[in-house]
DNA sequence: ATTTACGTTGACGTTAACGTTAACTAGGTG
DNA sequence: CACCTAGTTAACGTTAACGTCAACGTAAAT
């Protein structure tokens, strides 16, 4: 048995921290398809999903369409060999370009060590001084 | 002897495959501040370097204002122990934030690699229907 | 019965990060 | 000298990603 599990937008919105309209936004962009019970929207664990991919992608600086595109790789769309050979070209091509951003922040990481061991190194000095003023 | 190269904005802009309005736009936000000679802007090695940190910074999805303030903490403006334990609660905070991203990202690249594998059995089934078909 | 809480669809406003003219200057080159 | 190339400022335009009303529906609680 799959889970059954519901969710109202303002459950998403409070689990997820963001605004309500921020989820009726993404399904205007088509990054989100709820189902419906009268007029009201209903999400299921699945959705749930999607919308946390969603904003994964944004912390790490994609756009939503970035984001969609990616979802998008989850549901095959295709049926034929051409289509699968074009997907695996575009997931190869999304984890070199994640690859480089990991490589991009390391790099940041370790500029700010850097600082951080300047800092240290002045704030012992800095210190030193104020005990002297003493 | 510190390097004496000096760079014009359209090299900058060639080498890093930006226009030079984006390099004047950082200025006007205060992210870069070259020298001049005459009214053309003659940039430093360090102001390079600003540069590689602010696209850098873009790749990863950070904001023009939060690479100013990475770009801040660079230069120490501080002098008194106080204004240095506040830089390094900052510097521990963007380190964080730094981490928490490269586990963003190896989770999407995880899921990224199950939907690989899934695309590639199909791939075989689906060229193995094509072979039956002739 | 009405207030309260939560939901809905527009529609216009806002901010960041540039793009896009326009109008001008300053320095070589044929 | 005329022209071309690179640079400059100033100002308005554009797009993404929402925020912010307004005006309304529905269902439970008082």
């Amino acid at each position: 048995m799959s889970k059954q599990r519901r969710f109202t937008i303002s459950e998403l919105a409070s689990e997820f921290e963001i605004t309500t309209r921020t989820i009726r936004f993404y399904e205007e962009k088509g990054l989100l398809v709820p189902s419906r019970k009268g007029q009201q929207r209903i999400y299921s664990a699945a959705d749930r999903v999607r919308l946390q991919l969603i904003l994964r992608g944004k912390r790490i600086g994609l756009s939503l369409d970035e984001s969609r595109e990616i979802i998008d790789m989850y549901d095959p769309t295709s049926d034929n060999s051409e289509q699968y050979l074009f997907l695996l070209e575009k997931i190869n091509a999304k984890q070199g370009q994640f690859e480089r951003q990991i490589e991009d922040i390391q790099h940041l990481l370790l500029d700010l060590q850097e600082v951080r061991d300047k800092c240290e190194s002045a704030l012992q000095i800095a210190l030193a001084d104020e005990a002297a003023n003493q």
